[in-house]
DNA sequence: GCCAACGTTGGC
DNA sequence: GCCAACGTTGGC
């Protein structure tokens, strides 16, 4: 079996949650407009899964898990003027933002809030810990990720 | 709603 | 290339 890696994603639940996912099964992860979460974005691969993490509401925290089908696809909010993602610095020829293509995996049984996360790991092991941390798109250890799933039990479909 | 901690922009 | 001003994220 090929190696893969993980990843953590945020969204607020309130814009685009789990139950979004879970009812479209999959959909495009764009509007990201940071060099950084894009860059990792960049590096993730077909295969790759990543933890679902609801930010901005109470309690915020990993609630499910998603796989990645399509990367390096060309956000297409960047060129809609209609969009609040619409970049004008973006050119078609060259585009300065894409998004990759993620499915719904599963949602955990009981999740993980921040506070509890804060509590098992430290900043070197989750970055997502970090103090002052607002990297939306960011890598998980694979050690970490391995530990999380074992907590959170199989995702439910 | 406040504000700390960034990231980005633009003048110089 | 510096840095002040501004905007955004996201926890609280």
């Amino acid at each position: 079996m090929a190696k893969i890696n993980y990843w953590l994603m945020k969204s607020e639940p309130d814009v685009y949650g789990i139950e979004d996912l879970k009812k479209e099964t999959e959909t495009l992860w764009d509007g990201i407009r940071n060099y950084q979460a894009r860059n990792f974005m960049r590096s993730m691969k077909i295969n790759d899964q990543a933890f679902f993490y609801h930010s901005n509401c109470k309690p915020p925290g990993i609630v499910g898990m998603m796989k990645v089908e399509g990367v390096r696809l060309v956000d297409p909010t960047q060129f809609d003027s209609n969009s609040k993602y619409f970049d004008p610095k973006s050119s078609q020829k060259e585009p300065r933002w894409d998004c990759t293509k993620m499915s719904y995996i599963g949602k955990f049984e009981k999740g993980i809030n921040l506070d509890q996360l804060k509590e098992l790991y430290k900043p070197e092991d989750l970055q997502l810990v970090r103090k002052g941390n607002r990297l939306s798109i960011m890598p998980i250890k694979k050690e970490t990720a391995l530990e999380l799933l074992q907590k959170l039990g199989n995702p439910i479909p």
